[in-house]
DNA sequence: TGCTAATTTCATTTTTTTTTGAAAAGTTTG
DNA sequence: CAAACTTTTCAAAAAAAAATGAAATTAGCA
C-alpha cells in the first residue's frame, strides 16, 4: 500500500484523493472480475478512472504495487477493450494512460470483442449437431430436432438482442 | 470417454446419440465458462439438456467420468440456478435430474442470483466514495464528483436494464 | 549509429479455483 | 432400528489462471 503524509487539520486533501483511490480500485476490481477480467486489469482501470492526469506505466506500477509485467499484459488488455487511450505528453518518451469513461462504449466494445467471437462458435457446435442429426432416424429424433431448434432460437435472439444492448443502457 | 458399441450399418442409433451428446457437452461447458461457471456445471447440464428422461447423479458421474463430488457440487449449483430440477422416479430412491430449458427463465435466475447482489455493493462502494469526498475543497473536486456521478448512472442503468433483459429476449 | 530508457514477452513462481476421494451425514426400507 | 444405499461435505491434490522478474525487443534521442 503506497502513499505519503498527511500535514493539515482533520483530512487532507491527499487522504481524500487516496480513500475515493481505494474505493474506485475495488470497485473496478470488482466489476471487472464479473467480466472475467483479472484483479490487475481492475485495479489499473480504477486507478487510471480518478486520475485527472494521464499516468505513464512506471506510476501505475508503483502506485498499485504491481509488477512491470503485470502492468504490461494489464494495458495490453484494455487497450485491446478500448478501455484506455495512450495519450501524448511532449517532452516526456513514455506512453500516458488515460481511462475511457464512456461506459456505453465500453460496454459495446466488450460485447463486441468478448462474447460476439462466442457465439460465431457456439452457432458452428449447433451446426455439427444438426449434421449428426439426419441418420438419426426413430421417435426420439423428434426430441432432438426440438432441444436443437431451442439453441438456434437462443443463439440467433443473442446476436441480435447483445450488440444492441448497449443502445439500452440508459445513463 | 465413456459409451458402448456401434452394430449396424452406416452409423448406429447410439453414435448419433453420443455425437449430439458430445458437442452438447462441449456447446454448455463453453457457455457456462462465459458465465463463469467451472466446467463440471457446464458438462453436467450439457449432459442433461439432450436427455430424454431424467438421469440420476451416479448416471451424471459414470456417464461424464467426473467424481461424485463434483457431480453433487456442480448438481447443487445448478439447482441453485433453478436450471435442473429433481424428478420423481417411483421405486427409485434416487434424486433423478431433469435440464430446465426455458433459457429466458434461466438467464432471468443468473441475472438475480449472480450478478444483481455485485449491483447492490457496488452501490455501497460508491456511497463510501461520496462520503470520502465532502472534505475535499478545491477545484479538483469537482472532477470527482463527475467521474461519481458517472458511476451512480452506470449503477443505475444497470440495475435497471438487467433485471428487464430476460424479457427483451426474445427467443 | 549507438546509447539509454521504455515496453513487451515469456518461462517460472505464486495464487486461486476446481476436482477428487473418503469420511460423515442423511434416507429409505426390510 | 439397523443395514444398505445415496448424497453432502471438506481437507488435500490437481489443474488453471495470474503475477513476477529478467531477458529480449523496440523506440527515442544525442
Amino acid at each position: 500500500m503506497p502513499h505519503l503524509s498527511p500535514i493539515n487539520g482533520k483530512q487532507s486533501i491527499q487522504e481524500t484523493e487516496q480513500a475515493i483511490e481505494i474505493e474506485s480500485i475495488d470497485f473496478f476490481v470488482r466489476m471487472m472480475s464479473i467480466l472475467g477480467m483479472p484483479r490487475s486489469v481492475g485495479e489499473i482501470y480504477g486507478l487510471l478512472y480518478f486520475s485527472a492526469v494521464p499516468l505513464p506505466m512506471d506510476q501505475i506500477v508503483s502506485r498499485l504495487g504491481i509488477s512491470i509485467g503485470s502492468a504490461s499484459q494489464g494495458l495490453k488488455t484494455l487497450r485491446s477493450l478500448k478501455a484506455v487511450r495512450t495519450s501524448y505528453v511532449p517532452g516526456d518518451r513514455r506512453d500516458h494512460y488515460l481511462a475511457e469513461t464512456e461506459f456505453r462504449r465500453l460496454f459495446s466494445n466488450f460485447i463486441k470483442e468478448e462474447i460476439m467471437p462466442h457465439m460465431e462458435s457456439a452457432k458452428e457446435r449447433i451446426a455439427k449437431m444438426e449434421e449428426a442429426l439426419p441418420v438419426q432416424d426413430e421417435k426420439s429424433a423428434e426430441f432432438y430436432k426440438i432441444r436443437i431448434e431451442k439453441l438456434k432460437r437462443l443463439t440467433r435472439a443473442g446476436g441480435r438482442l447483445l450488440p444492441a444492448l448497449a443502445g439500452l443502457l440508459k445513463l
